[in-house]
DNA sequence: CTTGAAGTTTACGTGAACGTCAAGTATACA
DNA sequence: TGTATACTTGACGTTCACGTAAACTTCAAG
């Protein structure tokens, strides 16, 4: 159980940061008697998802879908089968994130040889 | 030379937002007579870088500079080294990404088996 | 040459994701 | 038990990325 401090420092956010998630329903921390907020593991795991959420260009509250889905213990067939149909949605979804990322990848490194070439070129000429 | 018009149906963006891209130096359409804005194809691939960095959480600042290093026509020595180091960052960040999005592909993978294994247990049961 | 759709500038509005006080309370340590 | 540091709850402010309305102009078709 970590307090709040030992997560700003951990996950490089602000106490309004953390409070603006908790705000949001994405982590929920216990607290002391005196009212303290103490972060349990569960939160420490969501706040990568939400790290990782965020640098894929995701909303909070795409996020907190997803921390549901990670998160919930469904039992209900119905549900279970929803949830694996969502979960193959996002599969898809990667997939096609990771087409594009190698598609830009090849895009620069044939600029990068372009531009290598160039440098060659110029080799004992100025700037 | 397409309208703004026929850009905003091709790209799925108001013309609102064509024209803050604009503002912030992101496009550069030229202009009939009239003053109605006229976009070359350059704007045109523009756009689609700017959409891929959207899909990667990247400001529209930073898709700026991303677009100054694939637009720029760098001819001195120094630019150049300058250009494909930053290249070679960007893809180090790309490589980088992409290994994050396999590893959420394994997470979610396994998570599927994880709930098609209770799916299968729950069998003929109920919720 | 009219007419309606499409485009223009100007300017204020908005939702998301926090930043930043202010004023009081908890916690840790000598 | 004092006190420095950490934490609390409001509540208003700010930036980004546009939305939206008003008032006007240009463009394409008949």
């Amino acid at each position: 159980m970590k307090r709040i401090g030992e997560m700003t420092s951990e996950f490089g956010v602000t106490a309004r940061t953390l409070r603006y998630y908790e705000e949001l329903g994405l982590l929920s921390p216990v607290r002391t008697e005196g009212g303290s907020r103490q972060y349990p593991p569960a939160d420490i795991a969501r706040m990568k998802l939400i790290e990782r959420g965020k640098r894929y260009g995701f909303s909070l509250e795409e996020i907190k879908e997803m921390i549901l889905l990670f998160d919930k213990d469904r039992s209900g067939r119905v549900q279970l089968e929803r949830t694996i149909r969502y979960g193959d949605e996002k599969l898809e979804e990667i997939d096609e994130r990771i087409r594009e990322l190698e598609d830009m990848r090849e895009e620069l490194t044939a600029l990068r040889a372009k531009f290598a070439k160039k440098l060659n070129q110029t080799e004992g000429g100025n700037g």
